[in-house]
DNA sequence: CCGTTAACTTAACAGTGTTAAGCTCGTGGG
DNA sequence: CCCACGAGCTTAACACTGTTAAGTTAACGG
């Protein structure tokens, strides 16, 4: 029976194929450009044929995106293991390469974290917890070596990605530096130089008080 | 001339309707609950004469917008008058307006800082800036006050902006609950109680050696 | 050989944003 | 007074969307 294993070969390759596709076109042109039809002529089958693979559009985009947080978690350990464990440095590291991933892979990203999902995403579901476990373990690991102060991880990790998070997204959805309030001083600043200029007041806080350089 | 004038009255009325209309539906379903033909229904106009009023889909969802962010700014301002001018209370209860509208207004919050619109909102397009002018006095007064250090205040508001607006979207697209690193202890806590959960992060920062109460 | 089933097709439905053409009036100019 | 005009609106239609229903083809197990 090679000819059964060969067809379903195939109709494994067919899916996967319809997976790429979708994947591509949301990589360039996002949810907006993602039809079925076009999917479909990308493959070579009709656009109903899809539909013995996926459910339906949704199903077919939650399994892109699925694969899209593996590729992002595979991208962030690669980053994460670049620098040693128990240090800040490795923390760091963690969200300079989120920055980095969503800002070359942008119309892919806003599919991931896109907002208007009916059903939120649960962690349990993506791999490695969409990074949620990989910063874990760095903080803690920072937290036992004295890196950073000890706390409830969780908080610490939801304060990071907060702040990560909501900078990446700010810089997706609005252009600041046409603010009337903004100073032209740190208009040149990108999104990673941001981050960066994030450092002291996430190592020392906002408070008074708490002039130190900081440097080695 | 008053039949003219009564004509042009009703004209805008008509333009009024149909951004009620869509207001209305946007905070309810969000953007795939927006249709032209159940706007028109609604204002009791077909669908087409909406392009009279608005050039497109977009523009109209856009003066939407425009006119929540108006909403938006004054619920902030509001909430920063209730504390005195240079504190960090006035700051502080910045953040949780910002993050209480949104809870109290998710659909239509998703609608403004949509991330998968093709054109970045500039900022002085936008009532108040969006509120970043409003963070921005409030963080200069508290710089001048004493009650944070001095430092760049854009900077400094990207970041404060930054934490707050990440912690609302993730709480708006993930379920951290059901991470499976994510120990049980933090579990029941709110976007709110979170956000003050960063409090000692954000004043005294990540780093050990600040473990400081935090006064009466 | 026959029935079943996987893999696919075409046709169609109901919905979308948007355009084109035409209609009805109140208004201003000749 | 009348008539062209333009604002405000209509219906019809186009090209597209996701999705369903029904039918086709071919390989398989019994």
């Amino acid at each position: 029976m090679p000819v059964k294993e060969a067809e379903a070969r195939r109709a494994a390759d067919v899916e996967q194929a319809i997976l790429e596709a979708a994947r591509d076109i949301l990589a360039v042109g996002g949810l907006d450009a993602l039809s079925m039809r076009l999917v479909a002529e990308r493959v070579g089958v009709s656009a109903t044929a899809i539909y013995h693979y996926f459910e339906n559009k949704d199903q077919l985009v939650r399994r892109v995106v699925e694969y899209g947080f593996q590729r992002f978690g595979a991208y962030l350990e690669e980053a994460a293991a670049r620098h040693p464990k128990g240090s800040l440095e490795r923390v760091r590291s963690l969200g300079e390469a989120y920055l980095q991933f969503a800002l070359e892979n942008q119309s892919y990203f806003r599919v991931l974290f896109s907002l208007h999902h009916g059903d939120p995403h649960r962690l349990d579901e993506l791999p490695d917890g969409g990074g949620y476990g990989l910063l874990r373990r760095a903080v803690e690991e920072a937290m036992d070596a004295g890196a950073i102060r000890r706390a409830n991880p969780d908080v610490m990790v939801m304060y990071l990605w907060s702040m990560t998070h909501g900078l990446l997204t700010i810089s997706m959805a609005c252009r600041i530096d046409s603010c009337p309030e903004f100073s032209a001083d740190s208009l040149e600043l990108s999104p990673l130089e941001l981050f960066h200029a994030f450092d002291p007041y996430v190592r020392e806080g906002i408070s008074d008080g708490g002039e130190e350089g900081g440097g080695p």
